[in-house]
DNA sequence: CTTTCTGCAAAAGGTTTGCAGTTAG
DNA sequence: CTAACTGCAAACCTTTTGCAGAAAG
């Protein structure tokens, strides 16, 4: 159970980003929410406890947050995650209820073992998306200018 | 090298969908693309050589394409692939050149050998997206009704 | 012919951008 | 104070929906 709101915070320091109220609800909401939640998402949360910011603010929020590697872009659907609900090796493994989007990760390496775990915790693993990401032959070589 | 043109029109045929000019289009430029292209992407390929149908279409045949898993939608970008560029099997796994979008297959099942096959043939892989969907125990106690 | 499919128009979301005013440090 | 951040408004792009006309079989 790592403390994600303090990590934030801290690393928003240390890149000497300021710590606004916007940020501190985003952080709130995401620290305390174990499922995926979308812009829109994040904002009714907050609403439900406060006044909240612009949309336009929660998207820049979130756009921050991803490129401090503080939240995890949940392709699948719209939704973003804190990446302390996540492995801390980087290598981001979730697995998402279909149905109300709740998140549990999923660890280790092996994949076939990994769907067997997470069956023993109860979930049902009906689908799953595994997209790399690169350079092809052809950009690597227009890449050598 | 399969045929993806005459699989996907007898697909359609074997399930009383009507073989349209806009469907043939649709899959004329699938089957001649080696990258995921979006449904704009699309347009403007068939734009190339042609009177191209309405957007509104293009996204009607897709939708009709997928549910009939003709084609895979690769969700970390907004690009649609013929599925005989993937593995047959139904689990799909593309690699994707971020800067142009040219895809190619990760076969077997190791997720390490794997990506050095793909190194090995001159990809460079920079990430990926492992993303495993289902219901969780909450959901599935809700399915009981 | 009859049902399916398409195009057009319009609406509905989600996301981005510019700019003036506010606020953190 | 001053630079960074936010809100508002507007634009933009993608995707969806309804309906009347076109076309496949």
């Amino acid at each position: 159970m790592s403390d994600f709101a303090g990590d934030a915070e801290e690393r928003l320091r240390q890149h000497d980003y300021r710590l606004t109220s916007a940020r501190r609800q985003v952080i709130a909401v995401l620290a305390g929410s174990d499922r995926a939640l979308s812009p829109y998402g994040i904002l009714e949360a907050i609403a439900g406890s406060g006044t909240p910011p612009d949309v336009v603010t929660v998207y820049r929020v979130l756009d921050l947050l991803e490129s401090l590697h503080l939240v995890h872009r949940v392709h699948s659907m719209n939704g973003y995650v804190a990446c302390t609900r996540l492995s801390a090796d980087g290598c981001h493994h979730p697995l998402i209820c279909t149905r109300c989007g709740r998140i549990a990760e999923v660890r280790g390496e092996a994949f076939a073992h990994a769907v067997e775990r997470m069956s023993a915790d109860g979930w049902e693993v009906t689908g799953h998306v595994l997209e790399l990401s690169g350079l092809c032959p052809a950009c690597r070589e227009a890449e050598q200018t």
